[in-house]
DNA sequence: CTAAATCGTTCGGATATGTTAGACACTCTC
DNA sequence: GAGAGTGTCTAACATATCCGAACGATTTAG
C-alpha cells in the first residue's frame, strides 16, 4: 500500500515546506507532477489539506482530531484539575506524559506562576532516556521492553548530563522500581530538573505526573521532598479517581 | 484515488469505535477482511495508527501534528501572551478563533479565574454564523464568500437565540462593519455571551479574538464597554507583534 | 509590452498496484 | 475440548494508479 506510505509522506513534506504546489512537491519526493496533483487533490478532500490558490497546505483539522483524542482520554479528564492546582500550589511547571511507541508524548501541561517558560507544548514527544518522566516509563513497563527499549535504541545525548550508557540507566531503573518516582538533572535541558512520579492503576503504568522547575529551586532538599510529597498526594487522589470513576 | 478516501475513513472509523481490529473495520466500512488489515497495516507504519495486540488505534501523532501547526502559527504566536493577560485582567474566558473551510475553529484559549467552563478545547470547529466571532469572520472575508456562505449554508440553529434567517444575518454583519466589533447572547449556548474583535493586518483578517462570558455579566453596559475596550487594546497591540515583528 | 517560462490542472493509455478469497495460527467461549 | 471468532499472510486477478503530453493561466524576463 504505497499510496498510503505516500500520501503521509506528502503531508509531512507539506508540514515541513509549509505550503507547496504540485511541482514542488514532485520534485521533493521523486514522482511526476500530475501523480502529485492527484495527491494533493485526495488529501484535500479529506478535509486534512486545503488548497488556497494552487498552493496546497496542512489543515487545523490535525489539531482538532488530536485535541479530540487528548480531551477523550480518560487520564487526562481525571487527573486534569489535579494538575492545575499541582501547578497554583507549587507555581512549577507540571506535566502529564505517557508512552507510545517508545517515546514519552506531553499530553498536558500546566504552568504555575513563577515556572520557567520551556519551549513545550502538548503532543511534545520526547525520547524517553533524557528525562526523569521517561524513565519511570522504563521502570514500570513490562521488562522485555525496558530491555529492548535499553539496549536497542540509540540512547542519543541531549546535554551532558544525559544517560547514554546502558548499565547506568538499568541501574537507575531498577532504583526508580524501588523508589517509586525519578529525578533528573540537565538531562534533557540545562539547568532544569524534573521530579516524575507513575501514575498505576490496576497494575498498569497509565502516565507519569512530572514538575520540572529550575535546577537552583532542586538543589534544596526541604523544598525537593515537598514537590515529591504533593505530586504524590495529587497522583494518589488521580489513581483512585481513575479507578472509581466520576 | 481511493485508496487515500478510505484511509481517511478508516481513520474517522478508527476515531468513532476507539479501537477495532481488521473484520470490525471491514463491515464497517463493507470492504473484505483483509484488505482492512493491509490498510490498517499501512496506517500503522506511517505512526499515525498503533496496533496494540491485533486491536488498531489512532496515534497521538495527530496531537503532535496539530499542536505543531497551532504553536508555529504567526497568530498564536503574536497573541499568546496578550491572551493571557487578558484572561488575567477580566477573569474571563479569551478565545483565539480562526477561520478554515467556512468554519470558526478555536485555535486557542486561556480562562480567567471566574471564567466559565464550557466544553471547548484547542481545534474545536463551530459552525461560523453561531456566534459572534464567526459574524466577525463573515462581515471581514470577501464579500464573495460572505454571501456564499450566509445563503448555501443551511445556518442551523443551536439555541433558541441562534440566528438562521440569511436576511438577519446580512443586516447583522453590516452592522459588525460599521461597528468593528460584534456581540451575542444566547446564540451558541444559552447562558453565554460573546464579545469579538476582528485582527485584520495589512487588510486580511487574521483572525478574531473573543470574550465569552456569562450573559448575566454582559447585561450590564459599563462591563460591556470596558470589556469591549481591553479586547481592542489587546488587538491593537497583537495587530503591531503581527506587523512589525518580533 | 511582448514573449518565454513556469505554474496548476486535465486527459487517456500502459502497467504497476490494490483487492480479494482462502488458508493459517491463535485466542477466547461454551 | 470443540468451535467460532480473531488477526495475519500469500498468490492471482482486475482495477485503479501512474506517467507523459497538452491546456490555460499566471509570472518572469527581455
Amino acid at each position: 500500500m504505497t499510496s498510503i506510505l505516500r500520501a503521509f509522506e506528502i503531508i509531512r513534506t507539506l508540514w515541513e515546506v509549509r505550503s507547496a504546489g504540485p511541482s514542488e512537491i514532485a520534485s521533493l519526493l521523486g514522482i511526476s507532477k500530475s501523480t502529485a496533483h492527484v495527491y494533493l487533490h485526495s488529501l484535500q478532500s479529506t478535509g486534512y489539506v486545503i488548497n488556497d490558490g494552487g498552493k496546497y497546505r496542512l489543515s487545523y483539522q490535525f489539531l482538532t482530531m488530536g485535541s479530540r483524542l487528548k480531551y477523550r482520554s480518560r487520564i487526562f479528564q481525571v487527573s486534569k484539575e489535579e494538575i492545575r492546582a499541582l501547578a497554583d500550589e507549587t507555581g512549577e511547571l507540571v506535566t502529564l506524559l505517557i508512552e507510545e511507541s517508545a517515546e514519552a508524548i506531553l499530553l498536558h501541561q500546566e504552568t504555575g506562576s513563577r515556572a520557567l517558560e520551556l519551549g513545550t507544548y502538548p503532543g511534545m514527544t520526547l525520547p524517553i532516556h533524557t528525562h526523569a518522566a521517561g524513565k519511570v516509563f522504563l521502570a514500570y513497563m513490562e521488562e522485555s521492553r525496558t530491555r529492548a527499549i535499553i539496549t536497542e535504541e540509540s540512547l542519543e545525548r541531549q546535554t551532558e548530563a544525559t544517560i547514554v550508557d546502558a548499565q547506568t540507566l538499568q541501574a537507575e531503573v531498577e532504583q526508580i522500581r524501588t523508589d517509586g518516582f525519578a529525578f533528573d538533572w540537565d538531562q534533557q535541558v540545562q539547568g532544569m530538573g524534573v521530579i516524575a512520579v507513575p501514575i498505576v492503576v490496576d497494575g498498569v503504568l497509565r502516565a507519569v505526573l512530572g514538575i520540572a522547575c529550575p535546577t537552583g529551586r532542586l538543589r534544596d532538599e526541604t523544598y525537593r521532598t515537598e514537590l515529591r510529597r504533593k505530586l504524590q498526594e495529587k497522583v494518589d487522589s488521580v489513581t483512585i479517581k481513575y479507578r472509581y470513576g466520576a
